[in-house]
RNA sequence: GGGCGAAUAGCUCAGUUGGUAGAGCACUCGGCUUACAUCCGAGAGGCCACAGGUUCGAGCCCUGUUUCGCCCACCA
């Protein structure tokens, strides 16, 4: 027998198990028609990442159920990969590059890809090796990357469908651009900043009539207020400096103030621009002066306002934020130098009003924290809605479900308002865009570069035909222009947004677009696991996706866990220096004790506040469980011959437990609860239920009392004790492997090995499962109901209240240790008086008694103290070993309390209303718990006079 | 501006269809009882945010309020 150290000691163990279950394909799962699948993909972590909190609970949570079910008899497939991570890779990259002095303008696209890839081979994986230590089961074999030549045929496959479809168009639309980075950020890559700026209001003189005078009497009076009916309009802008690209004023339909002015003209300042005053409802009228000047190239609403009311679009800035298309005067200056410049000759000519501070959020590079500049750019879209339609369906009619529910809500008001989704960036690290556009038939055409493009007429943002001439949708690269059969072709320089091959990750890693054997088999996968903050960029587009390409839904369930935060609630980032490192944590209270702790941290979906002392427990658990099993093991080694003849008595053939006592019956009972609320609890997500009912169990039941109880001889059925408990740890490490998988696994390996040995023992995994070689692929416990003994549990909890009523006198009344009184018990209830005179020597060793005397009546009582429990009488001779007065005033005080209680409970009974309204078995529990309290009370009276006497 | 979540023991949080509140940590007292001091035994500690309502009965259901937090959005 191999001898366990006397503390569980992870490093010792994690490794070794991980690599053995690997080693044995364990993780493995393949297409087999007879089994049922159950399958989860892996949210793809970026190969720029490093393992975090949110990662740890997202993956541990994935692995729980892939265990689960794989205990279960479910062909358990976790599909796991990388995404590519197309700006954060990039960026990783050049930073790297920056420390050489280079860009990668110096190495060219094509060496920059190559160095990405190197990159990519070099670190890519750490996140891998560390979902491994995690103790993920995820079948390795299948890992996939969204930029591997099967995932990159899929989106090429995805994106020409789309096109063809029609779905797939080329527009114009503000996005955010850096002028220091010169490129365009995703939303996401342009975190908005409370800022603290200025609002400027302008105005802009009526056109039309003899308005013109109007701008020499404001030169008099300046900045100072107006009268309303002077003959300008006034708008507000906190960016001055877009002035010089607007082509209207707008304000709202029903506004009052401007009803007349609606379909006049207003003249641009310094420039004289006429400027159509149009009513829209998109203007906000309590906002500013409610009139608001209109940029359409360079706000995203001005935009909207532009596209709707046919505007002129005028670009006025350089990918530098240079201005350009203005007067002379300003043009090439920079974008805050001409704000400050148009500040001074506004005020100078009197169209300055106030000027007020104003806070709002800016956008800002996140790499560079240039102020992002919002600007008309020719992009990709997605044409949203009419994908949309079947998504909504899909969690409407609960084919798809979320849970918690609540998310339902917020999926579906993003999907009714969903807009089209902008797919290309103008970075390097991607898949590019399979377009192609030929230099002959663009010619004359509208396919000029973006960036400062002239004025131009407004392009809806609405899908264009799928034939704009000159552009070429194709697989591969074509050799001539199918329109013209010009050669001169160019592949767009643009990539793919990363979402647009993670939405097609639960079918692109099964093989599609080819029809796969795994395709057809672990297609639709069962659950989804994620943090509610990724919603909208990858579960709702995965959702439209999965009909879009196979006509089905992409997962049945989604699970929204909460965000990790730290122990003040805010949420762990870097920038705060409140990260717990969760390879930290494995390293100091080991794998097991994190994710328990992380999985016992919180409820279903609620967010989890961490700090480092909770994962003590997690370790504390382990440990005790290590040191039950080695109780077990030793306990068996030392009476192996003894149970091999129990073998030959003809017992041999018999593998059920044989509860022999009210003790063995009880702890039986309480498993088969346990498996029952254990199993319920992961079926509804709610794990840390389940992990909290078997910490209780196991520790407390387990543990502090049926252990407890092997130890105190008996004479005959120790054996048979030994066996139960080793049945019951074994089960129990059974139900608590999916969610700490390396000290069961170990323990598991221990116990089972016990039977090989000739002990008798009952181990359900190995008869039903025979050649089960690890804990991992033993069958999940089934709840007997034969073993279900409400009549055991009853007498079991009586006779622990016994035993804690006795520790509890002793304590309370500081009786020392080694002094073993003997107890007296009083009942008129024979059966209880025939129990307790049966199991008196377990109640002494419990109670560190000297004795039990058991009578139905009390004859005479002296210096005794003194309680009631279920009906039972307890008296503890005191024999002057304990402070009289000390305990005297206790007593009173606890006679004082319960008079209350008393009284509290006996009202409730004498409301005519509860004894009439509320159900009998309420009633009568009421009851009862008043005739105890009464009981108890006459004691502790009793038993105040005996310390008065004393 | 909309939507969502939270408010329960000193701290972090549970509380399943309404029946007088639980855990872990921390704390107090007593224990090295031969699996475990990462332990054992006992204990103290709660107007369940506030105000109304429904009910015989509310932490839970309804209405309103307050305070935090998150998400979305077009405050120019």
């Amino acid at each position: 027998m191999p001898q366990l150290a006397p503390a569980y000691n992870p490093n010792d163990v994690e490794e070794r198990l991980y690599a053995r279950w690997e080693a044995a394909g364990l993780f493995r799962a393949d297409a087999d028609p007879r089994r049922r699948p159950y399958t989860i993909v892996i949210p793809p972590p970026n190969i720029t990442g490093i393992l975090h909190m949110g990662h740890a609970l997202n993956n541990t949570i994935q692995d729980i159920l892939i265990r689960t079910k794989r205990m279960q008899g479910k062909n358990a497939l976790w599909v796991p990969g990388t995404d590519h991570a197309g700006i954060a890779t990039q960026n990783v990259v050049e930073k790297m590059l920056a420390k050489e002095g280079k860009s990668r303008q110096d190495l060219g696209r094509e060496a920059f890809r190559q160095r990405v890839w190197t990159w990519k081979e070099q670190y890519g994986s750490t996140i891998i090796r560390q979902l491994k230590r995690l103790g993920a089961s995820c079948d390795w074999t299948r890992t996939r990357f969204t930029m591997d030549e099967g995932l990159s045929a899929a989106v090429v496959e995805v994106f020409i469908r789309l096109y063809e479809a029609g779905l797939i168009y080329r527009g114009n639309y503000i996005i955010n651009w850096c002028p220091r980075c010169q490129t365009a950020l995703a939303d996401e890559e342009a975190p908005r900043q409370e800022t603290m700026g200025k609002l400027y209001h302008i105005r802009y003189p009526l056109a039309g009539g003899s308005r013109l005078e109007a701008r020499g009497e404001s030169r008099k009076s300046r900045a100072t207020s107006h009268e309303p009916r002077a003959p300008y309009i006034e708008v507000a802008t906190t960016r001055p400096e877009t002035m010089l690209g607007d082509t209207a004023v707008a304000v709202h339909p029903k506004d009052k103030r401007y009803k007349g002015l609606v379909g006049r003209h207003a003249l641009l300042p310094l420039v004289n621009r006429r400027l159509p005053i149009i009513a829209d409802p998109l203007v906000d009228p309590e906002f500013g002066t409610g009139a608001v000047k209109v940029t359409p190239a360079h706000d995203p609403v001005d935009f909207q306002l532009g596209t709707r009311h046919g505007l002129e679009f005028i670009n006025v800035m350089t990918d530098d934020a240079r201005m350009t298309n203005v007067p002379a005067a300003y043009q090439s200056l920079d974008r805050f130098d001409c704000r400050s410049k148009l500040i001074v000759d506004l005020e100078q000519q009197g169209f300055l009003g106030r000027i007020e501070e104003h806070q709002h959020n800016v956008g800002h590079c996140y790499r560079c924290h240039t102020v992002v500049e919002p600007r008309l750019s020719l992009q990709w879209f997605v044409r949203m809605k009419p994908l949309a339609q079947s998504a909504i369906r899909a969690v409407t009619s609960g084919k798809i479900r979320f849970v918690p529910d609540r998310w339902r809500k917020v999926y579906l008001n993003w999907m009714r308002n969903i807009q089209d989704w902008c797919i290309s960036r103008q970075i390097w690290w991607g898949h590019r865009l399979p377009v192609w556009y030929c230099a002959n038939c663009a010619r004359g055409s509208r396919l000029e570069a973006r960036g400062e493009g002239r004025r131009s007429r407004a392009t809806s943002h609405e899908p264009r035909a799928t034939s704009e001439p000159g552009v070429i949708v194709s697989k591969a690269r074509p050799t001539r222009c199918p329109a013209c059969g010009g050669a001169d072709l160019k592949q767009d320089e643009d990539v793919l947004d990363t979402w647009f091959s993670s939405w097609l990750w639960p079918f692109s890693t099964l093989g599609w677009p080819k029809q796969t054997k795994d395709l057809a088999y672990f297609y639709p996968t069962d659950t989804l696991v994620t943090a509610p903050e990724i919603i909208f960029f990858w579960v709702a587009r995965m959702i439209m996706a999965g009909f879009f390409c196979m006509k089905e839904i992409p997962f049945r369930r989604v699970y929204i866990h909460g965000t990790v935060r730290d122990i003040t609630g805010k949420k762990m980032s870097k920038s705060l220096g409140n990260i717990i490192d969760p390879l930290e944590v494995i390293d100091r209270y080991g794998t097991d004790a994190l994710r328990y702790t992380l999985v016992t941290a919180t409820a279903i979906g609620q967010d989890i506040a961490l700090s480092e002392e909770r994962f003590a427990a997690g370790r504390n658990f382990a440990n005790k469980l290590w040191n039950a099993a080695r109780y077990v093991l030793s306990a068996a080694g030392g009476s192996r011959p003894e149970a091999g003849g129990h073998d030959t008595k003809g017992n041999a053939t018999s593998r059920e437990p044989r509860p022999t006592s009210v003790s063995d019956r009880w702890i039986l009972s309480r498993l088969q609860r346990t498996i029952e609320q254990v199993t319920s609890a992961l079926d509804a997500f709610s794990i840390h239920e389940a992990a909290a009912t078997l910490y209780s169990f196991l520790w407390h039941d387990v543990c502090d009392w049926y252990l407890e109880i092997t130890k105190i001889s008996d004479g005959e059925t120790e054996d048979q004790r030994l066996a139960i408990l080793t049945h019951v740890l074994e089960t129990g490490l059974r139900l608590l492997h999916p969610i700490m998988p390396f000290v069961t696994e170990e323990l598991w390996q221990h116990l089972t090995a016990l039977e090989a040995r000739g002990l008798r023992l009952e181990v359900t995994a190995r008869r039903a499962a025979p050649r089960a070689t690890s804990i991992m692929v033993a069958p999940w416990p089934n709840a007997s109901k034969r073993l279900v003994n409400p009549e055991a549990e009853r007498w079991f909890e009586q006779f622990r209240s016994v035993v804690v009523t006795i520790r509890n006198l002793r304590a309370e009344l500081n009786i020392p240790l080694d002094s073993r009184p003997a107890v007296h018990l009083v009942t008129a209830q024979a059966p209880a008086r025939e129990f307790f005179g049966q199991h008196q020597r377990l109640l002494q060793a419990l109670a560190r008694v000297g004795g039990i005397r058991v009578d139905g009546a009390i004859k005479r009582l002296r210096d005794a103290a003194a309680a009631v429990v279920d009906g039972i009488q307890i008296f503890v001779p005191l024999g002057g070993l304990i402070d009289v007065a000390r305990e005297r005033n206790r007593l009173s005080q606890r006679v004082g309390d319960l008079e209350q209680d008393l009284s509290r409970q006996q009202t409730r009974l004498r409301d005519p209303q509860f004894v009439e309204k509320a159900p009998k078995d309420v009633v009568e529990q009421a009851r009862q718990r008043e005739a105890q309290t009464r009981q108890t009370l006459e004691q502790l009276r009793r038993h105040l006079d005996v310390l008065r006497a004393m």
